[in-house]
DNA sequence: AATATAAATGAATATTCATTCACTTATGAA
DNA sequence: TTCATAAGTGAATGAATATTCATTTATATT
């Protein structure tokens, strides 16, 4: 019997991510996808079941990957200060690493897939960032506040800088590039925001 | 001759959001959109040189009513805090008396819309924001630093509270709703991030 | 009331879409 | 070397897409 070709396998994934992070989901077809791999059509059909399989699997690959390595090395029993620089020593070192990730995961996000990419995506982390946030607060290094809230000091200001860099633009004019100073720059003042 | 039925203009903007919003912009159709209308889609054509041209003209005349919004009873040489909190109130009203905008929005910042959409969006803001921040670093009332990141610290928190309201679910299970109190809370730890 | 004209339409067009199918090709096991 | 079988294909399908057009309808002006 005929082996399939991984590589194939493997082209069709990149080039897809590549494609949606470049035109979005509108602009995201089977028939070009296939063209643009080389291969016919039908053969993505072998590969998956239809295009919601096709989207919805490789979403979760590369979320698996991602949520993995965003609790590497990560102690939940460590200090509020160096829990939250390894976590975004990781996201950091992720999105140099996967750049079109972070950008297929925000058009994940704002399309009708989200919530089948989401539940499978969160389950990964919920149990161990939990853990950090009840020790942290136990210890008095932050106040108790609702986890929207301290998600939203601890790391959507990571996720805007990320994405400002991704585009390249500013809020001004001039082009604006990510630098390890600036990251960490960002990161106290986050950490000033949230410390007791 | 026969006059324009500005109800019926005005209808397929309410539409056309709230159908991009539900679906996002690989849902949307023109077609769909005229029988969601109750209308011919010869009509929309119309209204509208083509469908690039209904997008980004209603995209347009929402970002200018939003940047309107945002800069209204503001005063770029008032306080850091006082200033801060005049824009945060002017969002938060924005977003809860528009609901689809923001999620409209979102979808716009994702779409290859976006670059002919926030260019024409930020120029109402550039110079009066600047023109703030350029005060309260001379003032000595924050640091100097990034614009990026002055934005990614002073904003990026609400947008994200906003988009958890939005969803109505959150980072753990169960769901979330926005309040006064919830607000003022990431308010203040934002203040205290940036505030000398 | 008559008329000129823009608004509005229903039905068409050509194109692109997701998906299928009859067929050919490569390869592990015999 | 043969053969069973899954991988891979080119061309087709029908549905949905954006856009156009010949025609009808409403109304502001005369």
């Amino acid at each position: 019997m005929r082996t399939r070709d991984e590589d194939k396998v493997s082209l069709v994934k990149k080039m897809a991510i590549k494609s949606i992070v470049k035109d979005g989901f509108e602009g995201f077809s089977m028939n070009k996808l296939a063209k643009a791999c080389g291969i016919s059509v039908a053969t993505l059909y072998i590969y998956y079941k239809d295009k919601d399989d096709l989207i919805i699997s490789i979403a979760k690959e590369e979320g698996d990957a991602m949520a993995d390595s965003m609790i590497k090395n990560f102690d939940p029993t460590v200090s509020f200060e160096e829990g939250m620089r390894v976590q975004w020593e990781n996201r950091y070192a992720y999105m140099l690493e996967h750049p079109f990730s972070i950008a297929f995961f925000e058009q994940l996000r704002n399309s009708t897939y989200q919530s089948r990419f989401l539940d499978n995506f969160m389950k990964k982390f919920k149990q161990i960032i939990g853990e950090f946030m009840n020790n942290v607060v136990k210890n008095g290094e932050i106040n108790s506040m609702p986890l929207e809230v301290f998600w939203s000091i601890a790391y959507a200001p990571l996720y805007s800088l990320v994405r400002f860099d991704a585009e390249g633009q500013s809020v001004g004019g001039k082009p604006f590039k990510m630098t390890d100073e600036i990251l960490w720059q960002t990161f106290d003042l986050v950490i000033k925001a949230l410390k007791n």
